[in-house]
DNA sequence: CAGCCTCGAGTTCC
DNA sequence: CTCGAGGCTG
């Protein structure tokens, strides 16, 4: 280094911040030159002293640390600002397969499903293939013409990221298709992974120099895929295995697969240039494919790269396509996995966390252990009846064995991923070790916490009272499918909730005023003090986390005692945003625009962002697509109420029925009470029935998720709290359907029976689209009955209710297609 | 009323 | 990713 170079502790902010953006430029430099030709530009002691000075300077100026700092950046840059990319066709999941029994399972399915053409055809055959399932990240290359014009994530499987720069310092992947006979539009898929000696490289390089932490192969890649700057991609060398392929159109846009079978396509692959996995077969029975397994697992180590089991596919396209789908997965392929890989260690506490519904959960703490190469120190534990020995249904799992605290248990990532208990030593348990006593009381705010017939979780009572529901609730509101403030995640919330600017969703929007006018306090310290020091154990915990985020905001009370807590916390109240630590001028007023800019919200991510049990981001869009706007919601909610009641005290009767006529020994009259209970209570206006009707009319919701519903729009305190949230917005509509002129715009139509042509829910999309309304069951709001085949109780109540019954076929003449 | 499918909720690690 | 619950079909 230079000889002008002096002391860290004498430099001034502004020549210590023009050295570290020198050594920054350096450092990163030389990590490229090392990555890209193995050629340092500069000597392992010179980079070393580089990087000893650049970490000196940022701790004594941490005010300076870069968002890329070299000291932060370790593995998996959380990266934004990829451009969305909607998949042509979604890129889909496999379903999954343990034993050789479920593989045979799979090949027999197949068998049966095709038993006609096989009778029709005594050559008919079945054929499979099998491949090694690659434990990389799957990726989707758009090539227009032959050209490689973009290359995005996997994403949810149907809108990726665009990722097009990295992919293009991948070798294995071709920016021009060579041969001849590819499509004129085409997605080629499959695997970008990184092999064991790259990994290795990486690993070494980062030990000598003291860089990241890279933990296995697949998050490196993960990571190196991530990389904004697309040079640090480049001196990473990836891998990419083309196996499967999305749209795939000729010139004038028409549907063109390359070839007929999943074989014939992955060599056409390969003449067009690209790398696809040697291991792949051809067989014709369950042996087969087994038999290919074996060898593939005996090969596992020696292969150069992770593999995590093996993929079976049908081979031949056409019948892939009328095998079909089931959920996001194809009937046609599955993934035989080799088993999980296994650890013990010892459990060392059982947490309970509080979920936004005030779901207990407990999670396992754990004496850290490698678990398929990852470091795991907590797992789930499920819920009460795991850790005693039973499943849901009250049979014993493990054996009956229950979980302990300071027993040796066994560990595993359930898909790789989430770790799990899955068994425990006995032979290992201390002798003071006792049952696990679930709590009954909710350990945030001593609630009591109960367990409702048939449910598998224990709830806290206390609602918002909770503060732990009142954040996970905050938490969610502010996630990215609900409302996504910019620059308000679920840290910051944790943060104003516990200094009191925050208590529900409606607080954030008026954040703004509060802060200007100097009023920020939405409670009284004093109150949320009173509780958490109410108790002797599990207060002191959360007082020190206070106390530590009163230091992290810059206002350290004069003591530890609640009330001098109390006191920095109104403190606090009166400063600005802006004067808190960590928050300048211009966080804070980013802040306040991204607020701003959700100021107007649509329906469904409003009522989505509510948190509403039962109701997730499918069941707000399709409330939302029934009742088009907020106020319509709300009165159709209000009119309910009194049929919802009703409907509880139906059900209630039922149970009494049921109970007395086991009792007695005899058949439970259910049909008589449901009616009596009805019928005996004029009380119920025909309207609020009809909007009770109509609400759990809708296509996949039912009498449960209706209660939910009704309930939490008619609680008062639940009620007008979301009353206080929507005066500070303006909610968009429910855009209407595109087409209005068809000939089933505005009606409203149930599908029933099997549907030949179409899925359900392409039938329901399609006609959505078209202006039409889909609703689950037959009422007199029904204007179409669309009947296929095996159609039962739903056709005989349109026959009775006049409503026009139409076959599939008709549909298609309806709507002109 | 049983079995299938979809959706919701909760979880880990980076 | 997985489990359980709710909704729907047959």
């Amino acid at each position: 280094m230079s000889a002008s170079e002096s002391k860290v502790e004498d430099l001034t902010e502004d020549a210590a911040r023009g050295e570290l953006e020198r050594l920054h430029e350096v450092l990163s430099k030389a990590d490229i030159a090392y990555h890209q030709n193995d050629a340092p530009e500069i000597t392992d002691a010179a980079y070393d002293a580089a990087k000893k000075r650049y970490l000196e300077i940022e701790a004594a100026f941490p005010q300076l640390g870069q968002p890329d700092s070299l000291s932060t950046k370790v593995g998996a840059a959380p990266a934004e600002g990829f451009a969305k990319v909607q998949h042509g066709v979604p890129m889909l999941s496999l379903g999954n397969a343990f034993e050789d029994e479920e593989v045979s399972d799979f090949v027999a399915r197949a068998k049966k499903f095709f038993m006609p053409d096989s009778l029709r055809d005594p050559e008919f055959m079945l054929d499979f293939v099998a491949e090694p399932k690659i434990d990389g990240l799957s990726a989707s290359l758009r090539y227009e013409d032959g050209v490689f014009v973009r290359g995005a994530t996997r994403g949810d499987g149907v809108v990726g990221e665009d990722i097009t720069a990295n992919l293009k310092t991948i070798d294995d992947i071709p920016k021009q298709l060579e041969g001849s006979g590819w499509p004129a539009v085409i997605e080629v898929r499959g695997e970008v992974y990184m092999s064991h000696a790259e990994f290795q490289r990486l690993k070494d390089h980062s030990a000598r120099f003291g860089g990241q932490d890279f933990v296995n192969p697949r998050n490196t890649a993960a990571g190196s895929l991530r990389q904004k700057n697309s040079e640090i991609t480049a001196s990473r060398k990836l891998n990419f295995f083309a196996y499967a392929w999305g749209v795939a159109e000729d010139a004038d846009g028409n549907p063109m697969p390359p070839a007929e079978t999943q074989w014939e396509m992955v060599e056409k692959f390969k003449s067009w240039g690209f790398k696809t996995n040697p291991l792949m077969i051809r067989a014709e029975s369950a042996k087969g494919l087994l038999d290919q397994y074996r060898k593939i697992e005996s090969q596992r180590a020696s292969l150069g790269y992770d593999i995590d089991g093996v993929v079976y596919k049908l081979n031949r396209l056409d019948l892939q396509q009328r095998w079909g789908f089931v959920a996001r997965a194809p009937r046609w392929a599955i993934a035989h996995k080799f088993p999980a890989e296994l650890a013990w260690t010892r459990l060392e506490a059982i947490d309970i966390q509080v979920g936004r519904t005030g779901a207990l959960s407990p999670v396992a703490r754990l004496m850290p252990v490698t678990v398929g190469g990852v470091v795991v120190s907590n797992a789930t534990l499920h819920n009460e009846d795991y850790i005693a020995g039973r499943d849901s249904r009250g049979d014993t799992i493990r054996d009956g064995k229950d979980i302990r605290i300071g027993d040796w248990v066994q560990v595993y990532r359930a898909g790789d991923v989430i770790p799990k208990v899955a068994d425990v030593d006995l032979s290992k348990r201390p002798d003071t070790a006792v049952p696990y006593a679930f709590p009954t009381l909710c350990p945030e705010c001593r609630s009591e916490a109960v367990r409702e017939e048939g449910d598998s979780v224990r709830r806290c009572t206390g609602g918002l009272i909770c503060p732990a529901q009142a954040v996970e609730k905050l938490r969610h509101f502010v996630s990215r499918a609900a409302v996504d403030i910019d620059g308000l995640g679920a840290k910051q919330v944790e943060f104003f909730y516990a200094m009191c600017w925050m208590a529900e969703p409606a607080d954030i929007f008026t954040l703004t005023d509060r802060d200007s006018s100097g009023e920020r306090l939405v409670r009284d310290p004093e109150a949320v003090l009173q509780y958490l020091t109410d108790d002797e154990d599990g207060a002191a915990t959360t007082l020190d986390e206070l106390y530590e985020m009163l230091e992290t905001a810059g206002v350290v009370p004069e003591g530890r005692a609640p009330a001098q807590i109390a006191e920095a916390i109104r403190k606090l109240g009166q400063l600005p945003l802006a004067k808190l630590k960590g928050w300048g001028g211009t966080s804070a007023g980013r802040l306040f625009s991204a607020i701003d800019e959700r100021r107007t919200i649509a329906f469904r991510r409003l009522l989505f962002a509510l948190g509403i049990r039962h109701v997730g981001e499918v069941v707000s869009a399709d409330l939302a697509k029934h009742y088009g706007e907020w106020v319509r919601l709300t009165a159709a909610m209000d009119a309910a109420y009194p049929a919802m009641e009703r409907h509880l005290a139906a059900e209630a009767a039922i149970a009494a029925e049921r109970r007395e006529a086991a009792d007695a020994g005899r058949r439970a009259q259910i049909t008589r009470v449901r009616d009596a209970t009805w019928v005996a209570e004029p009380a119920v206006p025909q309207e609020s029935r009809a909007a009770w009707d109509d609400l759990i009319g809708i296509d996949g919701i039912g009498a449960i998720v209706g209660v939910a519903l009704v309930a939490a729009f008619a609680q008062s305190a639940e009620r007008s709290s979301i009353d206080r949230l929507v005066s500070h917005l303006s909610v968009t509509p429910e855009a209407a359907p595109v087409a209005q002129d068809s000939a089933v715009a505005g009606k409203t139509v149930v599908f029933t029976g099997s549907l030949e042509r179409m899925t359900r829910s392409e039938a329901k999309s399609m006609a959505e689209q078209l202006g039409a309304k889909v609703a689950g069951s037959v009422s007199s709001q029904t204007d179409i009955l669309v009947a296929g085949p095996g159609a039962g109780s739903k056709l005989k109540k349109a026959e009775e209710l006049g409503v026009d019954v139409i076959s599939e076929d008709d549909w298609f003449t309806l709507v002109g297609r």
